[in-house]
DNA sequence: AGCAGCCTGTCA
DNA sequence: TGACAGGCTGCT
């Protein structure tokens, strides 16, 4: 479900109710392509690690564990960290750790999320040296470096993870309209004016909906069990033949890369050639 | 670049 | 019953 806002206000929510804690125990279900290394390899690993920090780059989660350990939690399209005493009275409850105080567990009905351990700084290197800078930390300079080469439309290149990380399919639609840009539009057409306007406009909307502890769809809520409240400030997401914001003209939806796009074609014209 | 596949739940 | 959903991987 949750894209970069979803994500941190769950980093927000989650890191008081667990730092600090030794993980005493650990369960979890058969599912290795959910926990990496292994179910069993997960478990043993995180058994007995304290855990120091919790950070965020793009949608994924990054725990420090003691020992120079990390633990990465990626909540994919339904994933949901819970903090309650015992198992909460709900399906798809994948893994549980009991910690000090409390008990943390994950739950996942559609199961695209991934756990993972690793054992080093080296090995999480593997996974986040692949990822593009965090979209709330790059600056127009880089973030035009990477575009600019590009000839694929810019909404694909803003879903692209390797390209810049935390960009989803609201965000990428809400930055769009905001800086006024065709999602069709090639990235290697956009001149660094435009771009630097795009990248602004994608912080903006983000730290708008962070403020608001991000978009609640379907049924995210962070890991205090909120949902958000930015979906109510949505201009062209999901509202298909409603005004735009802007100009009046009806909202428009296409498909993109396989992702339902919706954009104003009024504000967000095209430029060919 | 484009699409099937991974999964379940919900809504029309 | 079928279409669709906020993500990502891996295949052609």
């Amino acid at each position: 479900m949750p894209e970069l806002p979803e994500v941190e206000s769950v980093r927000i929510t989650l890191e008081p109710q667990i730092i600090d804690q030794v993980i005493k125990h650990v369960e979890c279900a058969d599912y290795p392509r959910l926990l990496k290394p292994s179910p069993r390899g997960l478990a043993g690993g995180l058994t007995g690690k304290k855990i120091t920090k919790m950070n965020r780059l793009g949608k994924l989660l990054i725990l420090s564990l003691s020992g120079n350990a990390f633990f990465t939690i990626h909540l994919g399209m339904t994933g949901q960290l819970i903090v309650n005493a015992q198992k909460p009275d709900a399906g798809h409850i994948h893994l549980a750790a009991r910690l000090d105080n409390t008990m943390l567990f994950y739950r996942d009905p559609r199961r695209f999320g991934r756990l993972a351990y690793y054992e080093s700084p080296l090995e999480l290197e593997k996974i986040t040296g692949k990822m593009g800078p965090d979209a709330l930390s790059i600056s127009d300079k880089e973030f035009a470096r990477r575009v600019r080469q590009r000839h694929a439309p810019i909404k694909l290149l803003l879903l692209n993870q390797s390209i810049l990380s935390g960009v989803g399919n609201i965000y990428a639609d809400e930055g769009l309209h905001l800086a006024g840009i065709s999602p069709l539009q090639e990235g290697s057409s956009l001149t660094p004016g435009k771009l630097s306007r795009l990248n602004q406009a994608l912080k903006q909307v983000m730290l708008k909906s962070l403020a608001l502890g991000g978009s609640t769809v379907k049924n995210f809520v962070d890991a205090a069990g909120r949902p958000g409240t930015f979906q109510e400030e949505h201009r062209v997401y999901q509202r298909t033949g409603k005004e735009c914001p802007d100009c009046g003209e009806r909202i428009e939806k296409t498909v993109l890369g396989g992702r339902s796009t919706h954009y104003c074609p009024a504000c967000q014209r095209r430029k060919v050639g």
